[in-house]
DNA sequence: CGGATCTTTGATAGAGGTCAAGTGCCGTGG
DNA sequence: CCACGGCACTTGACCTCTATCAAAGATCCG
């Protein structure tokens, strides 16, 4: 299954009939409240699970960040699947456990951070994306690719367009990052940045 | 097991050797700032379980709220449970899966409402707790019981104590509830708390 | 009762939102 | 190859909502 670039395939509210994998490209996860206010709950990449949250209708809505193949698992088969492959269960709760510790830090940074650390915390995550949990490498220059616009980082960190961008300028004129492009920012100062992050600054 | 008030049996952080589940009473799960600021990321009740989210340490602290008995089973002989109770990891996935599920509707929350609706939409999540998720008897007056201090249910909203009490002070004034103690809180206007609690108001 | 703690209320300040121009980037077409 | 238009991003001015700081009640418990 492909869908392109901004195309929605998960409409929040309609009923939850498939389970999904992405293989290639990213996802964007999102709930919406009748007035349009959008959060973004998670971004998925490849190897990533959609519609763990297996109940009878979407909880969330999901559209392509760009050209994205899906697998497709339609719910009735799964409970085939999962007593072919008793492990298969066990696995998809250890998925479930992961977004759920990823979800508490997440409501605590929208719930208590400031803008700053916010969108501290995000360029921290995404440079973990890439380079892994270690704290090593830190120390270094570390360029980023941001594949989503502003619009979709500011749902994403509870905050608007504006106060994105000017925090990125702040950071930039603070030598914490450097602007190359619009999608493409160096870290030049990764510890200061995490430090910030963690509401240390 | 038995924790009493105010008790902290889970230090986030620490080695995550034991899995709970609430029989009686309420607790607190949380984490934590290094400089103390605080996000409750939910209240758990009797037969929820608690330390789902499996991994090396904690990623939440958790305290009692009155006086609370649990049961603890170690990680260790859950593998012989789940061996033994095939369905028993089903279980635990769709308890994962429900979790996730509140979660994504509480980043809402806390992303994009504002402290009016915040307030609103606790409001209406306790008085489902008590009579389920209809909307019938909404119509009527409920009676409601906030066994937590207004600390934590600002914590729990990302909002100050300050900000809770001139709200609930605000909904009173509007004829929205009733206030009989500080524990105790009755719903005039449940439908109308519903409305402003999705932003529609 | 009396003191500690929690809650409410008031006054003020500040972070981030809103509204309104720019600015830069990129694709299209002349 | 350059001009133009559209769109996303940035920047600025101003405002609002909620936090902060400070008392003044309530409530609880010894």
């Amino acid at each position: 299954m492909t869908v392109s670039d901004g195309r929605s395939f998960i409409e929040e509210g309609s009923p939850a009939n498939d389970f999904f994998v992405v293989t290639e490209g990213r996802v964007k996860l999102f709930t919406l409240l009748p007035d349009g206010r959008r959060q973004i709950t998670g971004f998925a990449e490849g190897g990533d699970f959609l519609g763990l949250a297996a109940s009878r209708s979407y909880a969330f809505g999901a559209e392509a960040l760009g050209t994205v193949t899906l697998c497709r698992f339609p719910h009735a088969g799964m409970s085939r699947l999962t007593h072919r492959f008793p492990n298969l269960e066990h696995r998809l709760r250890e998925e479930a456990s992961r977004e759920l510790i990823l979800m508490q830090a997440r409501m605590t940074l929208l719930g208590r951070k400031t803008a700053r650390e916010r969108v501290a915390t995000f360029l921290i995550e995404r440079a973990r994306l890439l380079h892994g949990p270690d704290t090593e490498q830190m120390a270094e220059t570390i360029e980023l690719d941001l594949p989503m616009p502003r619009s979709d980082i500011a749902d994403y960190l509870g905050l608007t367009i504006e106060t994105v961008s000017r925090i990125f300028s702040a950071f930039k004129k603070e030598g914490l990052i450097n602007i190359r492009a619009i999608t493409h920012i160096s870290l030049l100062a990764p510890e200061r940045i995490s430090l910030i992050a963690e509401g240390a600054e």
